[in-house]
DNA sequence: CGATTACTTGAGGCCTGTCAATGATGGTGG
DNA sequence: CCACCATCATTGACAGGCCTCAAGTAATCG
């Protein structure tokens, strides 16, 4: 059975934010279905376009670019919640894949009603506008940790995130999240080799800061983490929910 | 004197997407007038707010991110026809400073009037989208450069990039285009050293690939300066001018 | 129970950063 | 007009962070 907007876990999270009455019933009108997709699955296709869009609504994903060599870099983990498509559907074709790495359910729209979104909800355009302005910020953020951190520093930066943004959706039990990835995602997404992570990652387990394991990350010293990470405590922003 | 927008000499250009008569008549009420900047000017600052928003007409600067130790990373580079304050418009505050690094002139627009832009305008609301998303786009490409590749293929990756976008701009003369940064630029957004970036330039020069003095980039042979970046020919996607 | 996938661990080397010094250029003030 | 200073480009020497290669363990699966 497919989830109404109005009844959206999502929706009433501090972390996301604020829908009118009228902004979820237009939603309702633009969500077409759901989607159920499982590990390994690819939801969206490098350099194709697409007759669908989604949101995040239950389960974890990433985002890849492949290069032709065979390399990968991920640019970005998908969260219940996040948007996926933006380029699909305002560019015509996506710049990166978007592959499920553990069970996800996806609110599905049809690409084609994009428009509408814009010509009649100019409130929801806007929002979708903000959706892209956060995604710029993460991505900067996520550059100037590839461009000027060492290894150590970037998995710091990139765990202390994860654990914030899955905790901000509710994910968070006690000092854990969930974690479906794999040390060669997280990897590919720092520009660090497979092996350097994974002694990176022994490194910050024997200090007992963080563990991962079993799919789950644990936070054992959030101090020593932000310290490790150059970072003061979360100031994740609000984002609006699509 | 101020240039009308029906006048824009960038409008007409290839590069950007067709705009209507009605559209253009819009950013003409849209236009609150023009900057004049010289180099060094901070035009944006990171972390503040800024009660307008502003596309380059002329000149150049760039986009980067400070950290506490004094290091910075350079996230882009703007370029005639680029918007500026995205994120200032819809999220309150800018992840990013932007710095003229030459002589520019800027188209300016109320911040506090983009909202008209959304529910007046859907139009112009989704050309705005397609910016964020463009821009999204090459956030990914430079993650992946600097992620992936190593550091010759990196700076043949950007010079690539420059020469390309200046040309699509009107900008190109013969083989050089106009190239008002340091290679202290180059290297923060490229996440090298600058004696690192130095020494490859110097290779590129010595193989005679590209040249790059005075303030100007020369590429003597496209073939090979493709070959080393591991790029084919250019596929600059068409953008909305803003 | 062989095959596959993911995680570990060790050894060696190179790409790139850091340190340091020198030129080249342009602006400034006496 | 020249000494002085600041900025930027250049070059050499050296070290180190990270990559690559290689091998081994553990867990899952048909």
């Amino acid at each position: 059975m497919s989830t109404k907007c109005s009844d959206c876990p999502l929706r009433k999270m501090d972390f996301f934010a604020e829908m009118s009455a009228s902004e979820v019933a237009f939603m309702e009108g633009f969500k077409t279905g759901e989607l159920e997709a499982q590990p390994g699955t690819e939801i969206m296709a490098q350099g194709q376009s697409s007759t669908h869009l989604f949101t995040c609504l239950e389960g974890m994903g990433l985002r890849h670019r492949t290069l032709e060599d065979g390399r990968r870099q991920v640019i970005g983990f998908v969260m219940p919640g996040d948007f996926i498509g933006l380029q699909a559907g305002v560019m015509g074709e996506m710049d990166h894949s978007v592959e499920a790495t553990s069970d996800m359910r996806l609110c599905t729209f049809n690409r084609s009603e994009l428009w509408s979104l814009f010509s009649s909800n100019p409130t929801r355009a806007y929002d979708l506008t903000r959706v892209a302005a956060v995604e710029e910020v993460f991505l900067g953020e996520a550059l100037t940790a590839v461009g000027q951190m060492q290894a150590r520093v970037r998995i710091a930066w990139a765990l202390h995130r994860f654990y914030h943004r899955l905790a901000a959706v509710g994910l968070g039990d006690g000092n854990s999240v969930p974690f479906p990835y794999r040390q060669q995602d997280l990897a590919d997404a720092l520009g660090l080799s497979l092996v350097h992570t994974n002694k990176t990652l022994s490194a910050l387990r024997d200090d007992q800061i963080v563990t991962w394991t079993e799919q789950r990350l644990a936070i054992h010293d959030f101090g020593r983490l932000e310290a490790e990470a150059g970072v003061d405590a979360a100031k994740l922003v609000s984002r609006p929910l699509i």
